[in-house]
DNA sequence: TGTACATCAGTGAACGCGCGTTCACTGATGTAC
DNA sequence: TGTACATCAGTGAACGCGCGTTCACTGATGTAC
C-alpha cells in the first residue's frame, strides 16, 4: 500500500496536485468576478467576461461553475464568511466584559469592511439581484456569523446586569411571542424587549452603512466614519442601554 | 386675436389636444416601466421591452425619452415625489405639537409606501444602478422632501423644548463643526448634537425597511409592521429623546 | 369652408454588441498494471 | 521503467436570445392663410 493511493482513497488527505490546481483555479475565477462586480454590479456579472479575462473560452467556465448563478452564490458565501470573520475577530479582541468595546468593535469592523468591499456589501444588503435566488442551505449560516456575534454581545450585555431597557414601551403581545420564541432558541436566552433592541441597533448599523455607500450623506457630512462612530455610541447607550460595568 | 392661438403662445395655458395625448403617452411609459421595474429590477429595465408592452416599436420609445437612463431618471423623481408627498401628507395630518406623533406618522407613512412599492423603494435606497449615475439637479430637490419632514419635526421639537439629548456622548470637533454648518442652513437651525440623533433616527427609519424588504428578517420575524413601529418608538424616545408635551 | 404646408408620432430595417448554455472534439495529465 | 487506458481542462462552433440606438421613411394631425 502505498502513501499516494492512500490519499486519494481517503480524500481527506493533502490534495492531489490536480485538485489543487483546479482549487487555484477556482480562486481566480472568483476573485476576477469580484472585480467585475466592483465595477459593474451585480446583474451585470458575466460568465464570458470572467472567462475573457482569465484568457479562456467562455464554455471552459462551465468545468468550474455550473451556472452564472452558482458563481453568484459562491461570492455572497465568501462576502458572508469575510465580514463575519473580520467581525468575529474584532470582539474576540476585547475582553470578555468590556461589552461597550467589543459592541463597538463588531459595529466597526462591519462598516470597515463595507467601506472596503462596496460592491459586496451591496451583494449582502442592498437591493435582491434580479431573478436570482440565493439557495438557504448555502447563505443562512454564513449571514449568521456577523449577527451571531451581535446577538452574543447582547446576551453576554444582559447576563452581566449591563443592559437597561426600561418596560415602558410597550410591544403588542404577538410580537412578543414570535422575539420570545426567536430568543429562546439562542444559546443563551434573553427576553423579547433586549432582543428587539438588538434588532433595533442592527437595523441601524445596516442604515447607517447603507445611506453612506448608496450617496445620500453626500453634501451632508464629509467625514462619515466620525459620524458612524458617534451613532454607534448613541445607539449602544441609548438604545441597548449598555452601561460601564460596576 | 383668437382664444387657441393665445393659449399655445403663453404655454402656461391649458394644453392643446396633441399636448394631453403626449402626457397620457409619457404616462403609460413610465406606468409600464414601473410594473417591469418591479418584476425585474432596475437593471433590467429596458426600452424594448416597454415598447413591446406600449405595442409600439422600440424606436418609437424615443420620441418620449431621448435614452433609457432618462427614463429611470424619471422614474426615480416620481418615486422621491411620491413617497415625499406621502410622508408631508402623513406629518400634515398631525396636531403641530403632537411631536411624537408627527414622527411616528412620518415613519409609518414611508414604510407602507416602501411595502407597497419594493422596488420603487430599491430604486431609492437599494444598490447604485450600475452605469447609471443620477443627474444631481433633478433629483436632490425630489429626495429633499422626505428628509426636509424629519428636520422639521426634528426642528419643531427642539422648538418646543421635547428634545432631551445628553450632551454626555462626546463628537469630534471636525463633525461637530460640519453638523453646525448644515444645520445652521436649515429653516429653523438646529444643535448639531440634535442634528446627529437626527441623522441617526434617519439610518434607523432606512436601516429597519431595508433588511424588512431585503429579506433579512425572514424567520426571524413574521409581523414585521409591528416591529417596525415599536423600533420607531424606541428611536423616537431613547435616540431623539422625545417627550410627550407639558 | 378649403387648400398648402409644417409638425410630429410611429414604422421598419439595420448596426454592432453581449449574453448563457450545449455539444462534440482535442490533447495534456495522471493512474494501473 | 514502460505501455495502455481513463480522466479531465480547455477548444471552437453554434443555438437563440435580447439589448440601445440611429436613420430615412410614411401618414396622420394640426396650423396659417
Amino acid at each position: 500500500v502505498t502513501a499516494p493511493v492512500d490519499e486519494s482513497a481517503t480524500g481527506t488527505a493533502r490534495p492531489t496536485r490536480r485538485e489543487r490546481v483546479r482549487a487555484q483555479t477556482v480562486e481566480e475565477i472568483k476573485a476576477i468576478a469580484r472585480r467585475h462586480l466592483a465595477a459593474e454590479g451585480s446583474a451585470a456579472l458575466s460568465l464570458r467576461a470572467v472567462a475573457r479575462e482569465l484568457g479562456v473560452v467562455s464554455s471552459a467556465v462551465y468545468r468550474y461553475f455550473p451556472s452564472r448563478d452558482e458563481l453568484l452564490t459562491a461570492l455572497i458565501v465568501d462576502a458572508y464568511e469575510e465580514s463575519g470573520a473580520l467581525v468575529e475577530t474584532a470582539d474576540t479582541a476585547c475582553a470578555r466584559d468590556d461589552i461597550l468595546g467589543r459592541f463597538r468593535a463588531a459595529a466597526t469592523a462591519l462598516r470597515t469592511w463595507a467601506v472596503a468591499n462596496p460592491s459586496a456589501y451591496a451583494l449582502l444588503y442592498g437591493s435582491p439581484v434580479p431573478g436570482y435566488h440565493a439557495p438557504p442551505e448555502q447563505t443562512i449560516a454564513p449571514a449568521l456569523r456577523t449577527t451571531g456575534v451581535l446577538v452574543n454581545v447582547l446576551a453576554d450585555a444582559f447576563r452581566l446586569g449591563l443592559v437597561a431597557v426600561d418596560e415602558s414601551i410597550p410591544a403588542p403581545a404577538s410580537l412578543t411571542t414570535e422575539l420570545d420564541r426567536v430568543a429562546a432558541s439562542l444559546d443563551f436566552p434573553i427576553p423579547a424587549p433586549v432582543f428587539a433592541r438588538g434588532l433595533t441597533a442592527w437595523a441601524h448599523l445596516i442604515g447607517a452603512i447603507t445611506l453612506d455607500l448608496f450617496g445620500h450623506l453626500q453634501n451632508v457630512v464629509a467625514d462619515r466614519a466620525a459620524l458612524f462612530d458617534h451613532e454607534v455610541e448613541v445607539v449602544a447607550r441609548h438604545v441597548i442601554g449598555l452601561r460601564h460595568p460596576g
